[in-house]
RNA sequence: GCCGGAGUGGCGAAAUUGGUAUACGCACUAGACUCAAAAUCUAGCGGGCUUAACGCCCAUGUCGGUUCGAGUCCGACCUCCGGCACCA
């Protein structure tokens, strides 16, 4: 190689080098410890963007310290290849999405080994091909089998933009996660998964990976799933007589116990406020209302009609739904009390959670009190605070100017008078139960997985319908269930499939009869949630792994992804473990050890504020002007025609996430060509925390590849001056210690200090997740480095820098792996690079990281005023006596009296004076 | 509205978890080299004051507190960013 630095050169040499080796496969059963090193798996888009580049930066940077510290490392990579895309890439330019799929793949991995990434790529899995998703299929089958996969009429979640049904996670908030388009309501047959009964096994497991998750991502998982408890508490309902309502009460029965009344259950979490109930509102869609639509009378009818109807509207996040709703004329008789209630249909009661009825008790629940203001309701306070519960009594008050939502004593409750909230709870739970209206419950937000879509890409639900046999499983032996090469997408709401003849029409395989197949995909989060067990055996055709393997490699040790999967993929990936734990395929019950949640890539934009436009993008197509503050003041597009200049109050300055559409990328190519792969990686990393929000600035990544040249510099500098060491190994203890002893103070003594003092620092930040910082503190190594001379140096000190130079290449590896195998080569004079040779992360010798002096602040009332040099192994004693008898610090202490010393052992002196 | 998180130079950020605030890098300024430019190297780079002394004062969103000592802990407030959103 040259003394000059060319990125491509030395990247394409060890990328090929890599791959003739076969340098990153892993084989389990090895006598080392085992590291499955796994990043999110992307979808096939055709371009590789920067958010990826982050995202695997770190994944890579981790899976070679784990091997440089000699463990056995499983890094390996593959596609979540099924989606939706690929048939939006099939309707719009007619292509096959088999075909653009398997295209996309090959430029995105050239892509990916272009950045040289690490990845065992014998083991690449991608769901959208047969051998993958047939064991989608496995799944579901052994999951039916189970009775965990069932299928019910359900209303669905319906896109009318993507003419598809989503999941309420992918519904959230009323419009489509992919689109962003309203969701409306669509009732369809559709297979679900149980989730529902591994929600507390969701939630209490979360134990067992706290220490290695983000708190963030716990957090939104538990809100997610939504655990509250309370109670069912059973009321009464009765006509009344009322002339808003005629003719018996049918149906809608709701309570377990009947006793041949008509019953409704109501969910509460805060059934000690009941006394305080003035009526009971129940959702528009409750069965009790919609069996007994026709006795309604006229206008209330209506009002109900408009109520469903309107909140089937998105919900839009900025602007809060006005209370409302109607009085039915049914009353409810509070089993408490005895009183007999009003019975509302409010908008603000959703039957999907709880039991889709409520008690409303405005005194102590914000919605309840808004509620009961608009329609002039009855409030009535039975919590009190502790303090004032007297005054409760005797004066009858309710002088409340908002819901009392806080625990308390209850008052106005007869019987119950007196108790705290947390008894009362308690007990009137158990009071329900035994008189039996009612007992104590958990309900959750979180639903059944709702895993059909009426797509075309995906995998089929293999699954059979047969007029003499009903619902019927495919055999086992008889998976996959093929997905036809193409489809007509055009139709709208129904799967394509239904519209592929030889794909519908079979037999019955359990009486050979003529059968048609289930027409549905599974969403694709089912390909997501188990893809990592895959990549252990994925060549295995009869099981979706060697039971051996998993036990080997599995759970993952390290999981790099973004935070924007906090819910809905480490949710199903958490369920599909607890689910394989049951089936016996796994002995655990969590699949990601440590998970690392990645910021986004964002880019600077400006807009001219006059027309909205983009001004431009990249930011090395303009000029800027800034003030002397820094604040960009004026920019000049150089593109002719798209010239906008002006004050920064004409532009309008915007970080945003990149990305295709908006046109604010930036091309990993691009880089990989310009700057090369590794100042890239290097940049990425040292910019910003990983878990920080980075913003792209091009220069940056000029100052990594100076950097890189920087030490590429200094390692043709020395190994000129020396021998190789004997040692091929690397930087092993035995190098490090075979040199003698030199003078103190001297400079080959203070660099030998610093190397160990970085082989330190960089170990421990790798061991924490951080990759900023421990390439500041290689920066800082290159930059002691360089202050030595190599004119007539010393013995001691060309072995001094050649340690530094080998330590520091090292350590260079996880960010800028070929640059480093390059210059380790040129080091140890081996042209087979540190794979060849087992190379090992530099050891850390504390001795040696050991300063022979060290500087002791010395504080007089706290603030600093001097400094000393001691010896790192002074007694307090000594620093105290060193600092007193100095002829600075006495400036400050003459003639004042000490009133304390407080010494921090190698850390300072603080000298108190009084006042 | 509820729940989290964060505010440190012109910018991205460090700070051994209560002990020298601003490491490392970007940008910028000056100088060296050069016919010149680029690259590279050297020096400087929070603000202010002064008799210029490796001297003082002020600075980690604001105000207060604890402490010998606070970017770090406590209380109140302000701002920004995320998540959830009628969840009973």
């Amino acid at each position: 190689m040259d003394e000059k630095y060319f990125a491509k050169k030395v990247e394409q040499k060890w990328q090929r080098k890599w791959a003739d080796a076969n340098a990153f496969h892993a084989e389990a059963g090895d006598e080392r410890q085992k590291f499955y090193q796994l990043e999110m798996l992307p979808y096939p888009s055709g371009a590789l963007h920067m958010g990826h580049v982050r995202n695997y930066s770190a994944g890579d940077a981790l899976a070679w310290y784990k091997r440089l510290r000699g463990f056995n490392v499983l890094h390996p990579f593959g596609w979540d290849s099924f989606g939706q895309p690929a048939e939006d890439a099939a309707i719009k330019r007619g292509v096959n999405p088999h075909e653009w799929t398997e295209e996309n793949i090959v430029i995105m991995r050239g892509q990916l080994e272009r950045m040289g990434f690490s990845y065992d790529w014998s083991r690449q899995m991608a769901a959208h091909r047969p051998e993958y998703y047939k064991f989608d299929q496995w799944f579901f089958l052994k999951m039916y089998e189970m009775g965990l996969a069932y299928k019910r009429l359900t209303q669905v979640n319906w896109c009318s933009h993507d003419q598809a049904t989503l999941s309420n996670e992918q519904a959230s908030g009323g419009l489509c996660w992919r689109c962003g388009n309203p969701v409306t309501k669509k009732d369809l047959e559709q297979w679900f998964l149980r989730t529902t009964n591994y929600v507390d096994q969701l939630l209490d497991d979360m134990a067992e990976i706290e220490a290695g998750w983000p708190q963030n991502v716990l957090k939104r998982q538990q809100d997610w799933i939504g655990r509250s408890t309370g109670a069912y508490v059973d009321f009464e309902i009765l006509a009344h007589g009322e002339s808003l309502f005629s003719g018996p009460i049918v149906d809608g029965i709701t309570s377990k116990s009947d006793h041949g009344k008509n019953r409704v259950r109501i969910f509460t979490t805060r059934i000690d406020t009941i006394y305080g109930a003035n009526s009971i509102v129940l959702a528009a869609e409750h069965p009790v209302i919609q069996a007994n639509i026709d006795n309604f009378a006229e206008e209330v009818a209506q009002k109900i009609a408009f109520i469903r109807t309107e909140n089937t509207k998105p919900k839009d996040h900025e602007i809060e739904i006005e209370k409302d709703g109607i009085d039915t004329g049914l009353k409810a008789i509070n089993p408490f009390s005895g009183e007999s209630l009003p019975v509302w249909v409010g908008n603000y009661v959703m039957m999907e959670y709880g039991t889709g009825a409520v008690m409303s008790v405005p005194a102590h629940d914000e919605r309840d009190w808004e509620f009961a203001k608009k329609f002039d309701l009855p409030i009535r306070q039975v919590i009190s605070e502790p303090h004032l519960v007297h005054e409760h009594h005797s004066m009858h008050a309710f002088a409340l100017e908002d819901a009392f939502t806080e625990y308390g004593v209850l008052v106005h409750s007869d019987y119950w008078n007196g108790k705290t909230s947390d008894q009362a709870k308690k007990e009137m739970a158990e009071y329900a139960e035994k008189h039996g209206f009612g007992e104590a419950a958990t309900t959750y937000r979180l639903r059944d997985w709702g895993i059909s879509r009426q797509r075309f890409w995906g995998a089929p639900i293999p699954i059979v319908y047969c007029d003499k046999c009903g619902t019927v499983p495919v055999n086992f032996d008889d998976l996959p269930v093929e997905l036809p090469e193409t489809a007509d997408f055009s139709g709208a709401g129904e799967s394509p499939l239904a519209r592929v003849p030889e794909f519908v029409n079979t037999t019955c395989p359990k009486c050979d009869g003529p059968a048609r197949r289930e027409t549905d995909t599974m969403d694709t989060f089912v390909d997501s949630s188990w893809y990592y067990y895959r990549y252990v055996d994925p060549d295995n055709e009869i099981l979706p792994f060697n039971p051996n393997e998993v036990a080997y490699w599995t759970p993952v040790d390290q999981y790099i992804g973004g935070d924007d999967h906090a819910v809905m993929h480490l949710i199903y990936a958490r369920f599909w473990t607890k689910v394989m734990r049951d089936m016996e395929l796994v002995p655990f019950n969590e699949p990601f050890k440590r998970l690392l949640t990645q910021g986004l890539v964002v880019g600077e934009t400006f807009f001219d504020d006059s027309t909205g436009k983009r001004v431009y993008f990249p930011a090395d197509q303009v000029t800027v002007t800034r003030d002397e503050k820094g604040r960009i003041t004026s920019a000049r597009v150089s593109e002719p025609g798209a010239v906008a200049t002006g004050s920064a109050k004409s532009l309008k300055h915007a970080i945003e996430r990149m990305s295709k559409s908006k046109g604010n990328g930036v091309d990993p190519d691009e880089m990989v060509e310009i700057y090369g792969a590794d100042a890239t990686r290097l940049f990425v990393m040292f910019a910003a925390p990983i878990e920080n929000e980075l913003v792209w600035n091009e220069a940056g990544i000029e100052g990594a590849v100076r950097f890189l040249q920087r030490v590429w510099r200094l390692v043709y500098k020395w190994s000129s001056k020396s021998e190789p060491p004997a040692v091929a190994g690397g930087l092993t203890s035995s190098t490090t210690q075979v040199q003698p002893p030199t003078t103190v103070g001297g400079s080959d003594r203070r660099l030998r200090q610093k190397t160990h003092q970085t082989i330190k620092r960089v170990g421990d930040a790798f061991e924490t997740l951080q990759f900023n910082t421990p390439v500041a503190a290689l920066m800082e190594l290159s930059n002691e480095i360089a202050d030595i001379e190599p004119d007539g140096p010393n013995d001691a000190e060309v072995v001094a820098v050649r340690e530094a130079l080998t330590a520091l290449t090292l350590m260079l590896t996880p960010f800028a792996p070929h640059t480093a195998e390059e210059l380790y080569s040129v080091l140890t004079a081996n042209e087979n690079g540190m794979l060849a040779n087992a190379a090992r992360f530099p050891e850390y010798n504390e001795e040696l990281a050991k300063a022979d002096e060290i500087e002791i602040p010395v504080q007089i009332n706290g603030k600093l005023r001097h400094r000393l040099m001691a010896s790192p192994d002074a007694t307090n004693e000594e620093l105290e006596q060193m600092a007193l008898s100095d002829e600075k610090v006495r400036e400050y202490t003459d003639g004042k009296e000490i009133v304390k010393i407080i010494v921090v052992p190698k850390r300072l002196v603080n000298i108190v004076l009084k006042a």
